[in-house]
DNA sequence: GACTCCCGCCACTAA
DNA sequence: TTAGTGGCGGGAGTC
């Protein structure tokens, strides 16, 4: 008989419950009630014998008291799912538990006692151990539901809100010990705050946004952010050929990351009284989680990945000791944290995957701190305490925390430890991991606190966006556009040109919404690169310093040589493409270090000159492949907004893009890429990373505003969609029956009953409609169902929000990368592929996805973005409800 | 087999 | 000395 067996369990009091029960959620979520008072009454420990193991689980269902219950759970359904569920219900809704609580307390005589007993004598070994509560019935995220359910989120701060863990503990039937290790993350939060032994005062979320602006703020006043992109970069510096150099840098750098002292942020008023800890050493939990939550705060995306996370807010002060046992301790105690924090709906598991398997992260579901707070008296506490001295002092104290949180002064040598090394390249790794999902529904909510709310509503517009594009597409008339259009990659140039024809006779759109247009993208240049082994030639946009660099750079360079259209002159595309994008500011240290292992592959290998062709291309297998999650980082990032666009689209940089093959081109120019004279718009979405095009590698944001295919035309249908999934569109697109037919389409679709769901949700589809994955039943429904108006804003303001905007970036280098695509969205056995891109994209790595943990996400976001964005060739029965 | 994370030992510190 | 804290890692459950 385990420990647990020896547990004490306690018994709600009725006036709790009666409490609790006659009160609505919300009155409850709002109205102030003394949390400390609600368990005075709380009888005090007595001994529990073992077969009330399950109260310590089910403390708040009442089954703990009720003979009858917990017979049935005994004998009859031992956690069941629907016990399981019942109980999830009760610990997440205290109305429900608590008038549970309040009918089962009536009927609960002092003999419950006895029946259970005698039950559990009756029961054998195996037969006991199938009335235990599984793990997930005693998780730490579970008891923290239990937990926030006792009090409310925004309690009467006048009021005495005092938590007495002991009680806590009692009434949930848990060891103390858990209860500090979730007490230690919400005070992390200030959530709660110590006020003695073994008592807390409940603060709620009053300060959350305060929290996370101080702790943002830290991050960023100590370039938090750079750092990590520091580390991301070395990563890439498998061979340590850039040791020497990174070594300098980071002398130079005071920025670099380094030993990062225990150091706890603290809010104004909130100073932290843990009696234990100032003399500790300390590895605090509470420390670790507001590392964690920086970590989400300054990051972009803000998805951060469990094994980086640890790593970085974890062993980062002695990354030399991260030893296998040391490192699987950290991760325990990061679950331990985002198990909390998950409960407190601030992250929220999701896994990414690659060819090496699924790793966990989490995702930012929290508010984003807000900068117009004004936290002025943050300060930290380390091992030596803070006196509460002077307002100067304190911010003085609060950049001193800051500091040591990351300061790397002292410990310079820790960022060329080659530990350190292996920490930046899973950070890399893991981040493009976590970007290779361009469409995942994963995606930051830059518009509003909820993301919650906001993302699923997000996916669903992405996919019913396709379907109405795919309308409008269809009722544009695409193939009178496609025989107007250019038929050269000159052509493309032109329209890049933002006084092109094509854009004077574009309608006036909103400036923000051609950001691209009228900057550094009317100078890219298309650059025509031959494949080696298929013969059909690929023609990539550059910038022209870009292409200037790279020719600079690459004495292999055998490139065409394009003119440029705008009259720079005549740029060579370079020779490796990766190796111009080693050092590329804009993609940062991630498309670099993307791009570097490229590179290694080249310059470790005697060229042929096939070899050298192929260089040039960065075919398949490891350039392309790794090139492409940079541009899942960037149409990632453009689904975050502004902010992050801009380290994607650096005003001097074009950050990624794709590599059409020519035969392509052509095509594509007659059905989409030269659309926009004939639209008369001009999108400035981008394109999806895991283009359907086989052979069509993925261009910079920039680029594919050239490229903006007629279905892009957004402007009747005023949908928000995301970038990544008007990408898609074209390859539902009916004006080129060989793609409907080609292997161009992805594999995967999205569910029907996900697209029912989503075209039903957003008002497109009846609830009794039904949607079959179709393109061209869908194309074959030209009506448009007329538009919202907000529909138009939200287009609008999504088009704004993606747009890419000059931006800046520390790194030095090329721009460009050229991306692969993700071929596990290519049917394997594509009908009638071409040769040329079957073989340009086919990559060894697999998929690299990114999916939700939540069955909500599973069935968009699985098999990577495409799925989400791509109808494929099944018929799409899109009956007149939908429009 | 890897991932999760519960569980409780036990060292440390304050009262 | 006792009780409060919480770091830590074994190991079991889950996937």
């Amino acid at each position: 008989m385990k420990d647990t067996a020896k547990k004490n369990c306690s018994v709600f009091l009725g006036e709790v419950a009666d409490r609790d029960a006659i009160m609505d959620p919300e009155e409850k979520e709002n109205t102030f009630f003394e949390p400390h008072k609600r368990v005075l009454k709380t009888p005090l420990k007595q001994p529990c014998s073992s077969n009330l193991v399950l109260a310590e689980i089910q403390p708040d269902s009442g089954s703990l008291t009720t003979p009858t219950k917990l017979k049935e759970v005994l004998l009859g359904e031992p956690w069941t799912p629907t016990a399981n569920l019942k109980m999830l219900i009760s610990a997440a809704s205290p109305e429900i538990r608590n008038r549970e609580q309040q009918r089962e307390l009536l009927t609960v005589g002092s003999e419950t006692q006895e029946p259970k007993d005698s039950l559990l004598e009756q029961l054998s070994g195996d037969e006991y151990e199938k009335t235990q509560p599984s793990r997930k019935d005693k998780s730490l995220g579970l008891l923290c539901h239990k937990f926030l359910a006792r009090y409310p989120n925004f309690p009467n701060p006048a009021v005495n809100n005092d938590i007495c863990l002991d009680e806590v503990a009692e009434e949930l039937s848990v060891e103390r010990r858990r209860i500090y290790d979730i007490v230690n993350v919400l005070e992390s939060l200030h959530m709660v705050s110590r006020l003695a032994k073994n008592r807390y005062t409940w603060h709620g979320r009053h300060n959350l946004i305060k929290t996370f602006d101080a702790l943002k703020k830290a991050g960023e006043e100590n370039n938090y952010a750079e750092q990590i992109l520091v580390i991301k970069r070395r990563e890439f510096d498998r061979e340590f050929e850039f040791i020497e150099d990174k070594s300098k840098e980071l002398k130079a750098n005071p920025t670099t990351v380094g030993h990062s002292d225990m150091c706890f942020v603290e809010l104004p008023g909130m100073e932290f009284k843990a009696a234990s800890v100032n003399g500790r050493k300390d590895k605090s939990l509470r420390v670790m989680s507001q590392k964690f939550v920086m970590l989400f705060l300054v990051s972009k995306p803000q998805i951060v990945s469990l094994e980086v996370a640890a790593k970085i807010l974890i062993g980062e002060d002695q990354v030399e000791d991260l030893d296998k046992s040391k490192f699987k301790t950290k991760i325990r105690r990061l679950y331990d944290i985002a198990n909390v924090l998950s409960s407190l709906d601030l992250i929220k598991k999701v896994h990414v995957t690659e060819e090496k398997g699924r790793k966990p992260a989490f995702k930012w579901t929290g508010p984003d701190s807000s900068p117009e707070i004004d936290v002025p008296d943050i300060k930290c506490i380390d091992n030596t305490a803070l006196s509460p001295a002077k307002t100067e002092e304190i911010k003085t104290s609060k950049e001193q925390c800051a500091k040591n949180l990351f300061s790397s002064r002292g410990k310079q040598s820790f960022t060329r430890h080659p530990s350190l090394i292996k920490l930046a390249k899973s950070i890399e790794s893991d981040r493009r991991k976590i970007n290779s999902a361009p469409t995942s529904p994963i995606k930051s909510n830059t518009e509003g606190t909820d993301s919650n709310s906001a993302s699923l509503p997000s996916k669903m517009a992405q996919l019913a966006a396709i379907c109405k594009l795919h309308l409008e597409e269809q009722s544009k008339g695409l193939k009178k556009k496609m025989k107007r259009n250019c038929k050269s990659t000159f052509s493309v140039e032109s329209k890049l040109h933002p006084k092109s024809k094509s854009t004077s006779e574009s309608p006036p759109q909103p400036q923000s919404l051609l950001p691209l247009i009228n900057s550094d993208f009317s100078r890219a240049m298309p650059v025509i690169l031959p494949h080696p082994h298929s013969g059909t030639s690929y023609a990539i946009y550059l910038h022209p310093s870009q292409a200037a660099a790279m020719t600079t750079q690459s004495p292999r360079c055998e490139a065409h040589c394009v003119p440029c259209a705008n009259g720079t002159g005549i740029k060579c595309f370079p020779g490796p493409v990766s190796e111009v994008a080693l050092d590329n500011p804009a993609n940062g240290a991630e498309g670099a270090n993307r791009t570097a292992h490229c590179v290694t592959n080249a310059r470790s290998l005697p060229l042929t000159s096939e070899e050298q062709a192929a260089e040039h291309l960065c075919v398949p297998g490891n350039c392309c492949k790794r090139a492409q999650t940079q541009e899942d980082i960037s149409a990632s990032k453009r689904l975050k907004g502004g902010p992050v666009t801009q380290d994607d689209t650096s005003g001097t940089l074009f950050p990624s893009g794709y590599l059409i093959p020519l035969a392509h081109l052509a095509s594509l120019g007659k059905d989409h890429v030269f659309s926009r004279r004939e639209n008369g718009v001009v999108s400035s979405e981008h394109k999806i990373p895991t283009s359907p095009y086989t052979g069509l590698i993925p261009v910079s944001a920039s680029e594919f505003s050239a490229l903006n295919y007629p279905s892009l035309h957004m402007t009747p249908l005023k949908l928000m969609v995301s970038p990544t999934s008007l990408t898609a569109v074209p390859m539902m697109s009916p004006v080129n029956p060989s793609l409907g037919s080609s292997p161009f389409f992805p594999s995967q679709s999205p569910s029907p009953a996900i697209l029912n769901f989503t075209l039903q949700h957003l008002g497109l589809l009846s609830p009794g409609g039904h949607v079959s994955s179709n393109p061209v039943a869908l194309a074959a429904s030209p009506k448009n169902s007329p538009v919202p108006e907000d529909l138009s804003k939200h287009h609008e303001q999504m088009f704004r929000h993606v747009s890419p905007v000059p931006g800046h970036s520390q790194f030095t280098g090329q721009p460009v990368t050229i991306f692969a695509l993700q071929q596990s969205s290519m049917p394997l056995t594509p009908k009638g592929t071409q040769p040329v891109e079957e073989h340009f994209f086919r990559t060894p790595g697999g998929v690299t996805t990114m999916s939700a943990s939540s069955p909500t996400d599973a069935g968009s976001t699985s098999k990577s973005s495409v799925g989400a964005v791509s109808i494929p060739q099944r018929k799409l029965d899109v009956g007149a409800e939908v429009l």
